[in-house]
DNA sequence: ATGGGCATGTAAATCGTTACATGATTCT
DNA sequence: AGAATCATGTAACGATTTACATGCCCAT
């Protein structure tokens, strides 16, 4: 139940809605998890019940009620516990990866597409990223940057391994 | 339905048996996915129904049978279908990373424990990975080795970052 | 003798995605 | 005019984990 936390971590930094948090959780936090409303909203719903975050609900014209939920004193105390524990593991399921491992099946344009499709998916990537942290405010807690930089630098290793990949499938031809 | 593309995967290289098949998903293809065997066996059963592979069972005393899978002409159909889709996006899951966006809940010194936990296994993983490499043999298909290097050099990326920030965390103390 | 590896599997519970439903406002 | 953004949510389905069940063989 690790969404749990992710929702009472973003609350953690200022009162939300269920749409704010998944934005935060698809930018920041996009290297965590791809959580979609369909897991936030039932998870708010249940720190809502368990008392775990409070909410307050601003009315609005013709639209939906936004639904702002902040974290209580119970919600604070039961991710303290949590953040102590020893993370599991890391959890990936990885097509593209899986995809070149199989490669041989493939034909070269098959393969050369597949590569070039992830090299530009990567690179809007970093894009966005390279946005994210020049908007970054200097009150950004320095941890949430470091975050932001493993992605980047992740990602940056990533994009010079597949140039390598294909200049030298590029060569083989 | 992805490991069911999985294992069809691993059974074009080879017949295998479940038991072999999750202990190559674990080594070679960690990340990739970390398919239990309560997933991994319903899909050899289900892969058997469909008639993707077949299975020959090789009775031993005392133990139970090992039933050898392996791919049939319409696995290998599946498979090359399968390939050529656009693959789906990446998906992750990262308690690590999400404890230490919220790091600043912590102390110091767990926040120092939960890096040095992580940098012992990221050195633990790119030894076996290290390992996996040098036992490769000289027919192990290219595509299979960039896998790999893809995984080390993910992990290098890693290590260098985790030394920085717990040198950074050092010398702030 | 103890632990690890070999070897199979199932059932319950949980977890999560996808697709649907709804509709105003603001930007291009 | 059309697209994107704001904003909520549910239901059905599918996927996955965890825990359980069983037991021999081999090396230290």
């Amino acid at each position: 139940m690790s969404h749990r936390y992710l929702v009472l971590g973003l609350l953690s930094e200022k009162p939300m809605t269920g749409y704010e948090i998944k934005k935060r959780a698809g930018s920041a936090l996009k290297s965590v998890t791809n959580a979609s409303y369909g897991t936030l909203y039932p998870t708010l719903h249940r720190l809502l019940e368990d008392g775990a975050v409070r909410m307050e609900e601003h009315i609005q014209n013709q639209r939906p009620a936004r639904k702002v939920y902040a974290i209580t004193e119970r919600g604070q105390q039961e991710l303290k516990q949590w953040l102590q524990q020893p993370p599991n593991d890391d959890q990936v399921r990885r097509e593209f990866l899986l995809k070149l491992f199989m490669a041989r099946h493939l034909e070269p344009d098959s393969l050369k597409t597949l590569l070039l499709q992830r090299r530009e998916s990567s690179r809007a990537r970093l894009d966005s990223l390279e946005r994210l942290r020049t908007t970054a405010s200097a009150s950004t807690p320095p941890n949430q940057v470091w975050v932001t930089e493993y992605d980047m630098e992740m990602i940056q290793t990533e994009l010079k391994w597949l140039d390598r990949l294909i200049a030298g499938i590029g060569a083989a031809t």
